[in-house]
DNA sequence: GTCGGTGCAAACCTTTTGCAATCTA
DNA sequence: TAGATTGCAAAAGGTTTGCACCGAC
């Protein structure tokens, strides 16, 4: 059995993902765990990121058109609004709930992902 | 002005597209496409499906974790369900609609993308 | 001391771009 | 003929992997 071990690189990206409170991508992840731990390669953050999926911690966010973001897991069930003008991304809580309805016949439904697109406030309506 | 010109290369992509009537990724339209012209470059794939998606005929479709798809548009507001199993693809016809009361406080909803999760009926429940 | 983790660099893959040749209108 | 389009190869991201050294337990 191989058990893991407790780094300060896995602390360091924990923590910018903690700190940052939305999703981020690989490299900003990198630039901030790099102000606790200086000679964080990038490497060791895709070897992390991939670590802590795999026991539940963080979670992948996907948006169309866009590299895939991390965020901590455990903030229960949630989706995304991605600004168009600024590229940021927010939690939206909240889900219409049952999709079972669309599922395709003879399938078996167990997931789904929402992305909403417009604009924030600071980027107006135009 | 730019006026764009007929091509067999454009053709072929387009009629890639029609004939599967799935989303296909670039590698799976240059196979297709190349039956109809041999020297086809995957260069010309990507370039083609740009334009195509400038035009609006042509739609891409992202499944989180998976490289983009393309498909004809013109099939109407539709979302996808992916098969966890066999990795297919299919349209989900309908959509809940209204995510407006999801939208974060300042911010236009302009559009959203949806996509499910599960097993096909040949993947079984498993 | 062991063996997992890390950093660096190279490898990989997918997508984009530069450029001369080609083809449409 | 003009200029958009193509194919090839190189470039450009983003992500993964090999390997020797380092460090947690």
């Amino acid at each position: 059995m191989k058990r893991e071990r407790n780094t300060k690189q896995r602390d360091a990206v924990h923590a910018a993902l903690e700190s940052a409170g939305v999703p981020l991508n690989p490299r900003e992840i990198l630039t901030l765990a790099q102000k606790s731990v200086a000679g964080l390669g990038i490497a060791t953050v895709y070897r992390t990121l991939k670590l802590l999926a795999g026991e539940g911690l963080v979670e992948v966010v996907e948006i169309p058109g866009e590299a895939p973001r991390y965020e901590l897991s455990g903030k229960g069930h949630h989706h995304h609004f991605y600004c168009r003008g600024c590229g940021k991304v927010m939690e939206v809580h909240g889900c219409p709930g049952d999709f079972s309805g669309l599922t395709p016949r003879g399938c078996t439904l167990d997931g789904h992902e929402l992305v909403l697109f417009g604009r924030c406030g600071a980027c107006g309506a135009g």
